[in-house]
RNA sequence: GCUGAAGUGGUGGAACUGGUAGACACGCAGGACUUAAAAUCCUGUUCGCCUUAAAGCGAGUGCGGGUUCGAUUCCCGCCUUCAGUACCA
């Protein structure tokens, strides 16, 4: 038989569903690994694919480890809550229950026929009840927590409760919100209910507070600092502003270092972990409070550089500081008043575009210098933000370039603070080197030195202390809208309280609309009678897409037939799987769902669920798949319009023309399919064609994959033409996982064709299935320990594109020594078996395997001796440039090399009768003579 | 601006710890089989020069330097592309 992909491949697909081979048990004597991939939003259009690209990368890694012994976990799910469904949902009124249901029939469809290895018994929907039952359940848990920081870790609010009533807030470290009450145990006891609650919110993981959110009216929800990309959202690219809003809110800031520290331990790519760096933004400095000049009041700044105090020449401080009003005289009051109203009409972008443009105002005021009593001006300027630290910082023009070009503007003073600053008339000078001058107490100090008696003489003042900011602000926890996980919070006399545990889930209420109310609530507004035992408000936003799969690999540890109704994961699951070995995604998902996840999963840990203090030990980013688009050239005419002509992209140069995107699916090597393309559309039945060589050849560019840009591939159509194991293949061996590429269909026939090559390995001449028992040669064994070494080596370290060459050169080998040997073929196909998992299963089965066995063989072991060489063709290189190759036996020791290298013909005449300065012999590598 | 990644034939890419640059594949050209096409197979294919040909010579991994017997690989400076981030005090 001829290689019949389409029979062969819905056979074993269908098997492996039907005796569900790939289910996982969670008891096993073999080492557990768990392969992850980051789930998929179910879109509308379906996979197209780029998407599978890490799954496959991802499946093989799975197959590998299952043949090397391991018992493999390699789930898959949806993140099925989301905002197309419900954009979809306003625009038809279709529930986007349904349309996410379709949505995941025809992705489920899709990953079929690719041949994935998935324990489907597993599979999550974080739009499902019953899952999002437990997404609920862990917002209860933070709620119900404050971060301890003498113990660093989160705790259960009651100890926080209990410590108020015996000792009252005395000896609590905790991270809370900024205005905390200071109170006795007594004083506690008296408080009322609400006065507690409020009290305690200050405390809570996670808690209501008025916020400056990101306001996106055309979505109409908030939306969090990693979802706007360059002032615009990161989902439909709508306007978005800032807006204060009552917000929940996630205490991650209470995990900045903890979140920090991990990024160590953990084998990720170190971009990707810079970038969490990056976001987290720890910066060591300290806080020193000015006080000012007039009244009690002072101006606490965050300074990397208080050893520049003695370098301040004014402060700056935000336009939405508290003390601006209070700050500003009467003579000042008009041009604060008017600077104020034009930063305030500066949107996010303009300001960002404007950095160079210096602009400020001064309030009047000044400060005092805490150190020597020098009087500071008071500035307020749009480039401080109120967002980060206290929101106001003091200004030393010689050190730092933004003051520096602050006070050129408006003509403050320099001061040089570091013998080692130079010419500090033109440019700020950063450097730390040198010693201090005009310092007062550090002069003649180093950078090393005045830290230390800075630090102290601020806190004997009680005018500073050093002080470790982060960047990273707490995450707003709510979205506006319907389609997303209800909070399981009721409002009782305006304060937040948590509904029952057993009254979870809290399911999602129908609505009429999906739309704000017109009171402008939330969607959730709309839903009738929903109130919490028939009394009660509930709160109206939901929670954000990140939400559901902050947690969900927990999730895949049992079966859906398994899973206890009463728990998050059971206990002994958590105990066996721990954590995620490999986890495979994108890396768009730096700094939101990544972070989120480590977050959670730490205060899991704190409060015992879990064991691990990161969720996934090693992780890789696949490359995005970018789509190469074809264009036709419309050759216009003298009164600049359109005609029907179109001119070869090598002859566009002499018309005048204009590029139009044409389906990639009718262009094959860039050769555009005239028939096809006549039928596409109506106004390109009667097209004329200017050819180059006989043929319509179309312009290449690569950019996005879309639908209007024509140059979407449907992995069913490559499945449908050649089969799924030729398309897993050929997504690998289009280059590195970790690159960004185009998607090019043009390399796929020599992927199909090796697969044809290797079929008839097995068959003889007439097709039919053939293999010899007998003894395979030395290089028959060469080869195929090539390639068990080689690929084992590879998938390792995620070289997938370099073992498909590989195994077209085995291919190639076998073919040329005609080998048909059992011995050769069987192990072949086990090392291929991961990669192209339909063919394989075929021919081990026609090799008189029990049928389904292969993905639980075991994986050939190498032999090196099957490799030694006794020769070794020398290269032989004049002045490292190569010239020609010897043969010499590997055991030839150097000197003897030379000497044979040396007598020969050929090394003479390329001498040329000189005798070489040197001669560098590497055994069984390379020859260099130098003349 | 800062941080990170990358730059190799017509194309995708290979060369893993400094040792034969261009493996493997696509495309292209030529050939075999065929009435023809498809499929399959074979040969060639970095560029330039020289040559009827065999062979030979020279250049060559973004650019300019350096280290080394030897550099796609290491170091210094620069250019370009992509990604992240953006007045972070």
């Amino acid at each position: 038989m001829d290689y019949q992909f389409r029979e062969l491949e819905s056979k074993w697909q269908q098997y492996w569903a039907e005796n569900q081979t790939y289910k996982v048990d969670n008891t096993s004597s073999k080492p557990k690994y768990y392969v992850l991939d980051m789930f998929p939003y179910p879109s509308g259009a379906g996979l197209h694919v780029g998407h599978p690209l890490g799954y496959i990368a991802s499946d093989i890694f799975a197959r590998y480890k299952r043949l090397k012994g391991y018992n493999v976990l390699h789930p898959m799910g949806y993140d099925s809550f989301g905002l197309p469904a419900e954009q979809y949902a306003i625009q038809t009124g279709q529930h986007p229950a349904l349309t996410t249901e379709q949505n995941i029939a025809t992705y489920r469809r899709q990953l079929d026929q690719i041949g994935f290895s998935f324990d489907w018994s597993r599979e999550v929907r974080t739009s499902d009840p019953a899952y999002y039952k437990w997404t609920q359940w862990i917002f209860m848990q933070l709620f119900n927590s404050w971060y301890n920081l003498e113990e660093d870790k989160a705790e259960r609010i009651e100890n926080l409760i209990q410590h108020f009533s015996l000792k009252g807030s005395e000896g609590i470290r905790a991270v809370s919100d900024e205005d905390t009450l200071s109170f006795s145990a007594d004083e506690w006891n008296q408080f009322s209910e609400r006065q507690q609650q409020e009290e305690l919110l200050k405390y809570r993981l996670t808690f209501l507070k008025e916020s400056t959110v990101n306001w996106c009216a055309a979505l109409g929800t908030v939306l969090a600092n990693d979802e706007v990309k360059d002032g615009v959202s990161e989902r439909g690219g709508y306007p978005v502003e800032q807006k204060k809003m009552m917000q929940w809110s996630m205490r991650i800031t209470a995990y900045a270092d903890r979140l920090l520290q991990g990024l160590d331990i953990i084998d990720w790519p170190d971009p990707l972990k810079e970038m969490q760096r990056n976001w987290i933004g720890k910066s060591t400095g300290a806080s020193v409070i000015f006080p000012l000049e007039k009244g009690d009041d002072a101006i606490e700044v965050f300074t990397t550089r208080v050893d520049t105090i003695f370098g301040v020449s004014f402060l700056v401080i935000a336009p939405e500081h508290e003390l601006v009003s209070s700050l500003t005289t009467p003579q000042q009051k008009e041009e604060i008043e008017t600077y104020i109203a034009q930063t305030k009409k500066k949107s996010e972008l303009d300001r960002m575009a404007d950095a160079k443009t210096v602009s400020g105002a001064f309030t009047g005021s000044y400060a005092l210098n805490p150190l020597n009593g020098t009087k500071i001006p008071v500035w307020i300027a749009d480039y401080v933000l109120a967002g980060y630290g206290t929101g106001a910082v003091m200004a030393v023009p010689s050190g730092d370039q933004r003051d520096w070009l602050f006070a050129k503007h408006f003509n403050l003073p320099i001061i040089q603070i570091l013998d080692a600053q130079k010419d500090i008339e033109h440019e700020a000078d950063a450097t730390k080197e040198g010693r201090y001058i005009n310092s007062d107490l550090i002069n003649g100090l180093t950078y090393q030195e005045a830290i230390p008696v800075l630090i102290e003489k601020l806190e004997q003042l009680k005018a500073g202390k050093a002080k470790i900011q982060y960047r990273m602000r707490d995450a707003i926890f709510g979205r506006q809208r319907y389609w997303g996980e209800p909070v399981p919070v009721y409002f009782k006399d305006g304060l937040p309280y948590l509904i029952d545990e057993q009254d979870l889930p809290l399911v999602l209420p129908e609505v009429d609309k999906y739309l704000p109310t017109e009171s402008g609530e939330p969607p959730l507004g709309r839903a009738k009678d929903w109130k919490y035992k028939g009394e009660y408000e509930y709160e109206l936003s939901t929670m954000p897409g990140w939400a559901g799969s902050s947690w969900y690999w927990y999730r895949y540890m049992t079966s859906a037939d398994e899973r206890a109704e009463n728990v998050m994961a059971p206990q002994p699951a958590i105990e066996y799987w721990k954590d995620v070995d490999l986890y495979i995604g994108g890396s768009e998902h730096a700094t939101g769902h990544l972070l989120y996840s480590r977050f959670w999963n730490k205060f899991l840990k704190d409060l015992g669920y879990v064991i691990e203090d990161e969720p996934f030990k090693k992780l890789i980013n696949q490359g995005m798949i970018q789509g190469r688009s074809n264009f036709v050239y419309r050759v216009i005419d003298e009164q600049g319009k359109g005609t029907n002509v179109f001119v070869s992209n090598g002859l566009k140069d002499q018309y005048k023309v204009s590029a139009v995107h044409v389906d990639v699916n009718i262009v094959e090597n860039d050769v555009l399919d005239l028939e096809r393309f006549r039928k596409s559309r109506e106004e390109y039945a009667d097209a004329e064609f200017i050819f180059e060589n006989g043929k319509y050849v179309c312009g290449v560019e690569v950019e996005k994959m879309s639908k209007s840009k024509f140059n979407v591939v449907n992995p069913d159509d490559i499945i449908e033409r050649y089969g799924a194991d030729t398309l897993r293949l050929y997504e690998m061996f289009l280059g590195p996982l970790e690159q960004s590429k185009p998607w090019n269909t043009n390399g796929i026939e020599g992927v199909f064709k090796f697969l044809r090559k290797l079929w008839r390995l097995f068959h003889d001449e007439q097709l039919n299935f053939k293999v010899s028992e007998e003894e395979p040669t030395k290089a028959e064994l060469k080869s195929l320990h090539k390639i068990i070494l080689k690929v084992q080596e590879d998938i390792e370290r995620f070289s997938f594109n370099t073992s498909v060459s590989s195994f077209m050169i085995c291919v190639n080998e076998l073919t040329e020594l005609k080998c048909n040997k059992r011995k050769i073929l069987q192990d072949l196909v086990v090392v291929l078996a991961p990669y192209a998992p339909h063919i394989t299963e075929e021919l081990w089965t026609l090799l008189g395997n029990p049928a389904g066995t292969v993905s639980f063989a075991s994986y050939p072991k190498f032999n090196p001796d099957y490799l030694v060489e006794d020769e070794f063709a020398y290269p032989i290189s004049l002045n490292g440039k190569m010239k020609m190759n010897l043969n010499m036996s590997l055991t030839l020791e150097a000197l003897e090399i030379e000497r044979f290298v040396l007598e020969n013909e050929d090394v003479k005449r390329y001498l040329d009768g000189k005798t070489p300065k040197k001669v560098i012999v590497v055994k069984g590598k390379i020859v260099n003579l130098v003349v």
